[in-house]
DNA sequence: CACATACTTTAGAATAATTATAAAGTAGTT
DNA sequence: AACTACTTTATAATTATTCTAAAGTATGTG
């Protein structure tokens, strides 16, 4: 049924890894979020509006949704949060961080910081891992 | 008409430096959060819950609301995000670090994590202030 | 102290982000 | 082609938060 040749092998198999069937919806989803060169910091509600935008028929908030979290659940998506009451979502999954410009995110990689001192975790626990974010302001 | 005795003279001056008159409950939730020794951490909800058990008049949301946003916005407060979509308050102002442990949060004063190496800012910009997220797993 | 007035409290409605429901549709299998 | 489990979708429900407007109170003035 589905038109989705080898060229969409790859997104096809994140979908498949995730659990999840390639549906037409799923599979366009996918490829949106990952056919580029460059992070994406997303929140579903801007996800669904900028592809919506572009389509007669429409995809469901639920399946946008659904997808999400299963690609962030098979690890394939990083969620993070800004200081409003929205998640957000990082296609770049590796340990890094970030600059918050403005409500922009910005990401540094992991080895542009590096620490001089660091605490040790808590009797019984460990370090998971370490993330900064380096706010920013206008210069003058 | 207060029965503010000066002992909540602190709290007092906070809501009136905050641009809030100092009426009953918000002296009993400026005290609340400020009146211990250890930094809370905490949201909205949680403070009008712990609050409001042990009251048989309850203070109600909007209150709380009203507060916590006056309280913030003249500096005795601080925001900060989670993974989940509610904003959380700091009583510590100062700036600091975090290990985020299950849901809990701990502070980690400025002077325990040192840089041997940063990011510029980008051009146009400057740094505001770094902050670190030590997220935490259990040991083994 | 007595009033006037601007500010406050509150219940309840409204909004925004997210999750749940259940009926109609489709993918993968045989 | 037919079966069945999984999906999509419209819509309802939930949660955190903000708004509204009516009733109540803090504070300055006489
Ligand atoms: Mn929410
Ligand atoms: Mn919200
Ligand atoms: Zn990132
Ligand atoms: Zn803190």
């Amino acid at each position: 049924m589905q038109k989705n040749n080898n060229k969409n092998k790859i997104f096809i198999d994140k979908l498949r890894s995730s659990g999840l069937r390639p549906t037409n919806q799923r599979v366009e989803i996918t490829k949106f979020l990952f056919n580029r060169k460059k992070t994406l910091h997303f929140t579903v509600e801007e996800l669904k509006n900028s592809m919506n935008l572009k389509r007669s028929k429409k995809i469901s908030t639920a399946t946008f949704y659904n997808t999400v979290h299963a690609l962030k659940s098979a690890g394939y998506l990083k969620e993070f949060s800004l200081e409003n009451n929205t998640s957000y979502y990082d296609t770049n999954i590796s340990s890094h961080h970030h600059f918050f410009d403005n409500g922009k995110v910005i990401d540094i990689k992991s080895d542009k910081i590096t620490f001089q001192k660091l605490p040790e975790a808590p009797k019984g626990r460990k370090i998971k891992n370490v993330e900064v974010v380096i706010r920013l302001e206008n210069n003058n």
